[in-house]
DNA sequence: CGTGGGATTGAGGCTGCTCAAATTTGGTGG
DNA sequence: CCACCAAATTTGAGCAGCCTCAATCCCACG
């Protein structure tokens, strides 16, 4: 049930980190680097593995290093609503009762760099530059929460849709990832209970949006062909 | 159109400041506090006033000192979606870019505690226990979006009534004062647009709680005559 | 080549929206 | 104190968008 593989601490492997730019971790020198490197370790998860659960006291702090996670909250009857996709570079961390506010899963293989929360906490606690990276990516964070409230409030499933698809585009571009087409690792279940709708209307409205050619829709994910259409569609 | 009253700095005031031990400046001593406070300007705002909108380039910010705000975003069409209510102790930063991806409007007088961007940036930059607890309340705030989110998301519109109603008085009931109504600030388009719902929805929605007795709507207000069948409705 | 899970499509229904009117509330001035 | 007006709220009727339930399709995989 979980065949999780736990690497050696990576204090070396740190230097060379692939989320090295992106993540918490780009506020420290060579030397902080080093010692940073001591307290986390790597791990594996593969497709569908739940690497933290909401109602967990959790233990530690996760720096996304491979892949990608659906974060989300159930309510006790089992509808779930995905509060957020996680990619490389993303940092999950725990509120001051020590429990994330959410689980996460992994969508494919998924590789973590996971922090204990003692000696994490005291790493970074002389540590301005440090902390003010952890609330620049807090503040980011809110501001998406934000965003995904209007889309979630306010917006008609065209329009979720639409904007998803950008969005995650976006992610993904942002990420250094040059697209011809945009990969959709998450099923439609997912995308569903992130937009806030049933499976049957995301499907739905996708093939809405293939029928005259804006999309086409391919295996693992959908290219824009008329990203322009997707745009207004989004209506901002 | 802006009859902003300014009073002179508040140095001598923060001692005895309301939100002194809920708001940013509860982790700062004595002698901090007094150099704290010659940064922040106390400033009036009555009913209905914006106190910050979305798409400005802001220059501070603000620590909600008395009164209640609504905080929205607005698409282009006009729709508009509340992403919280501001209450005393609250505190609104702008993000990296320096904006704040909301507007602000006073709902009923306001008094805020006001800090330039520049010196109060100074200000924290070197004091872990103060970023610390910025930090802290980013992750609180975070938490509540999520748990919003899933209010937008996954639930009915009275489900969302409920969980409103009860969320709101908790806030209160947190904040010190004793309830034996729950007073709505806000007015009916102002809670529709916080749950996704149209006017006339929460107005029913209202109408359909007070009619068995589970509550009753008083003027600028409600009370919960059966709290239990109101949380069994908010489903948590 | 068969099997099974995910995805798509279809038909019909319900929740919440739209449009419109009635009612209540709050404020203002006589 | 009361009449009157504007704004907020409530109520009603009808409708539409999205959901529910169910069947079918499409691949990937054994």
């Amino acid at each position: 049930m979980k065949p999780v593989v736990t690497i050696e601490p990576n204090w070396q492997l740190c230097s060379d980190c692939a989320v090295r730019a992106s993540a918490v971790c780009s506020s420290l020198d060579a030397a902080e680097l080093r010692e940073f490197g001591h307290l986390g370790r790597r791990v594996h998860f593969s497709s569908g593995q739940t690497v933290f659960s909401e109602e967990d006291i959790t233990t530690s702090f996760y720096n996304l290093l491979e892949g990608v996670m659906r974060l989300y909250k159930l309510l006790p009857d089992g509808r779930r609503q995905i509060v957020g996709f996680a990619l490389p570079g993303d940092f999950l961390r725990m509120n001051i009762s020590g429990r994330h506010n959410f689980s996460a899963d992994a969508i494919g293989a998924v590789t973590v760099c996971q922090f204990a929360k003692s000696p994490f906490g005291r790493f970074i606690e002389d540590r301005p530059h440090l902390l003010r990276r952890i609330n620049e990516l807090a503040i980011r964070e809110l501001s998406q929460a934000r965003d995904h409230m209007v889309l979630l409030g306010r917006r008609s499933a065209d329009e979720k849709v639409a904007a998803f698809l950008l969005g995650w585009r976006e992610r993904l571009v942002s990420l250094k990832r040059a697209l011809d087409t945009i990969p959709l690792p998450m099923n439609r279940q997912d995308i569903a209970d992130y937009l806030g709708l049933t499976i049957e209307t995301v499907s739905r409205t996708l093939t809405k949006l293939e029928r005259p050619g804006v999309i086409e829709i391919i295996h693992g994910g959908i290219s824009l062909l008329d990203p322009a259409k997707v745009e207004a569609l989004a209506a901002a």
